[in-house]
RNA sequence: GCCCUGAUAGUGUAGUGGAUAUCACGUAGGAUUGCGGAUCCUAUUACCCGGGUUCAAGUCCCGGUCAGGGCACCA
């Protein structure tokens, strides 16, 4: 809804610059007036014709408000020293609102662009750990929030089935007296496997040797029996992972092996593609001196096998070929990586990707490592959470039976995770500690508090039948300012979605869940609905925003429980 | 050494070059016979340092400091 105020405005500021017959302004901007009582939307385009004017934008704002007509729903414009203040016709306006507001408020128009969105893509070489869950969280969350904005997304996890590490795990598998617990979950199992056999590597040097044989028995003569291990290997960590991303609402519509690369050519092809380009020594290489990069990037080792770039590059050229837009979610070490794939991409006359870096999440001792053994596993992390509420909840509902109270705490305790992950810009560097992380008494829950309220408030109205009004037939001339502010933030919503779907970035959903369920407690505490002459008035405001907070909540992979 | 990020109240954090810098936690007080107190109100405290660009800098540029990451025939 602001998007649009916003279009109406300078539609109404550019007819002004006309009349005056002054030269247009490219970008003219708005801001939020910071005061309520300075109107709704304000613009500063007096300071930008300046120069163009040599005069003071106090007189410029002036002589544009003299002759600046303003279109419903704006009632007037103000200038206020050097800037423009316009005010909504509230009546107008919240009517508007009020009839944009349906069960499936934020969803905005087809755009008919297809994206294709790959995160997660861990090694399966162990269970995800918290260092994951960042990729996976952004990563989903982004997901669900551009189909919102109209896009047509498929996310892909891109799997590592031929690597160095899956070639460790299937050496431990033919030389370690190792035997997989079938009790306990497979990945889980595959990551302590992994562990014994680097262990071995640092105590046995010749391990590497035999590792790189497999690497390259694999590559070229894919014998049976090896790729039915290797496959296996990577099948059943895969089972675990998808295991642990579904109790976090985490899913992939589709997992591309990278071994397909090899497998079906590709890698040749690009191979044969960049030979005018590549440089060959002991390895085959690319040299990008001349595009600023001292680093080259190598495409195959000197025993002619390929290397991860190789196979990325391939993949990527598939996604450029299959979408409009290509999406990744990289952990800020793959910088260098990407600059230089993004190079190689353009050689090969593929589109480059969108890229959203995100900086580590730590533990307080140091980094994580699956090779190491150090790590807070995402099921470690769920259990703690879903304890945590629980025992909050035996608190706070003791009359909750245990089936439904197990059913919430999960909620929360998902929620919790969720939002802890995504309130942050990614590109903060995260130290993570057990108790900010599930700090759900005063975060996420608070949110879906708000929207459990509003279920509550609109069941004990029995609301159903009541909400079916004409609108227009509502009297909406005396609202008091927790009622506006309820209004003006439900109206937020769209142009949060839109924003966020544009810069790829899922924080602002969450802060903005966060103001809504806050505005609207501060309504709930001191407005009074069921009983009062406004009642239907009210009901309807908090239905609009029992709709908006769980839809906003829903961007983010967290559900809204209608009791906790 | 070179490259990339980050630095904002006690803590964590938001902030398209624009008016009085956001939110949460913490701490100290306070509120409510109402629709659920996982609530609300009040107080508290901040833009790392030094230059520059601009009518206007937390935001852009240059130089420092501190922190994280990268600079593999790893992924």
């Amino acid at each position: 809804m602001y998007r649009i105020l916003e279009k109406n405005a300078r539609k109404s500021v550019i007819e002004a610059l006309d009349s005056l017959k002054w030269e247009k302004i490219r970008d003219i901007k708005f801001e939020q007036p910071p005061d309520p009582s300075m109107g709704d939307l304000a613009t500063s385009v007096a300071f930008q014709l300046v120069s163009q004017q040599k005069s003071s934008p106090v007189d410029i704002a002036n002589q544009i408000k003299d002759v600046l007509k303003v279109k419903s729903p704006f009632k007037k414009v103000e200038s206020v020293g050097p800037y423009l203040n316009f005010y909504l016709d509230y009546e107008t306006f919240f009517k508007l609102v009020l009839k944009s507001v349906h069960e499936n408020y934020g969803s905005l128009q087809d755009r008919n662009t297809k994206v294709i969105l790959e995160h997660t893509s861990a090694n399966p070489n162990g269970p995800l750990h918290i260092g994951h869950i960042r990729n996976a969280i952004i990563g989903d969350s982004l997901a669900r929030i551009l189909r919102a904005a109209g896009f047509q997304v498929e996310t892909q996890y891109y799997v590592n089935d031929m690597g160095r590490q899956i070639a460790m795990i299937v050496w431990g598998l033919q030389n370690l007296d190792y035997h997989l617990d079938t009790d306990e979950k497979a990945d889980v199992e595959i990551g302590k496997l992994y562990f014994k056999v680097n262990q071995e590597l640092k105590e046995n040097s010749d391990v590497k040797n035999q590792v790189n044989t497999i690497l390259r028995i694999y590559e070229e003569k894919n014998p049976e029996e090896l790729e039915f291990l290797f496959k296996s290997v990577v099948r059943k960590c895969l089972e675990g992972i998808k295991e642990t991303s579904q109790r976090l609402q985490i899913t992939h519509d589709r997992f591309v092996w990278e071994s397909q690369f090899i497998r079906d050519g590709s890698v040749d092809k690009i191979l044969e593609n960049l030979k005018d380009h590549t440089s060959q020594n002991d390895v085959l290489y690319l040299d990008f001196s001349d595009y600023g990069i001292e680093k080259e990037l190598i495409l195959t080792r000197s025993d002619g096998t390929s290397l991860y770039t190789t196979r990325d590059l391939a993949y990527h050229l598939q996604k450029s070929e299959q979408s409009d837009w290509v999406v990744d979610v990289l952990g800020s070490d793959h910088k260098l990586a990407i600059d230089q794939l993004k190079i190689a991409l353009e050689l090969l006359g593929g589109k480059k990707p969108e890229v959203i870096f995100y900086e580590f999440i730590t533990l307080p001792e140091g980094s994580m490592s699956t090779r190491k053994g150090v790590f807070i596993s995402v099921d470690q992390l769920m259990d703690e959470a879903f304890r945590r509420a629980q025992s909050e909840l035996k608190d706070r509902r003791p009359e909750l039976n245990e089936s439904l109270s197990k059913e919430i705490a999960e909620i929360i305790g998902i929620g919790a995770i969720r939002y802890f992950i995504a309130r942050l810009s990614p590109e903060k560097h995260l130290v993570f500690k057990w108790d900010e992380a599930l700090s759900f008494e005063k975060g996420c829950a608070s949110i879906q508090y708000a929207h459990a309220r509003a279920c509550k408030l609109l069941e004990k109205a029995s609301a159903t039948g009541k909400l079916s009004v004409e609108i227009d037939t509502l009297d909406f001339s005396e609202l008091n300012t927790l009622e506006i502010d309820l209004i003006k933030n439900i109206a937020k919503f769209t142009s949060i979605v839109e924003n966020s779907a544009r810069d790829l970035r899922v924080h602002p959903i969450a802060q903005y869940a966060m103001e809504m369920a806050g505005t609207f407690n501060k309504f709930y505490k001191s407005v009074q609905v069921i009983g009062s002459d406004k009642e239907i008035l009210r009901l309807l405001l908090v239905d609009k925003s029992r709709i908006t907070i769980k839809n906003c909540l829903n961007l983010l992979g967290i559900d809204a429980p209608n009791s906790m």
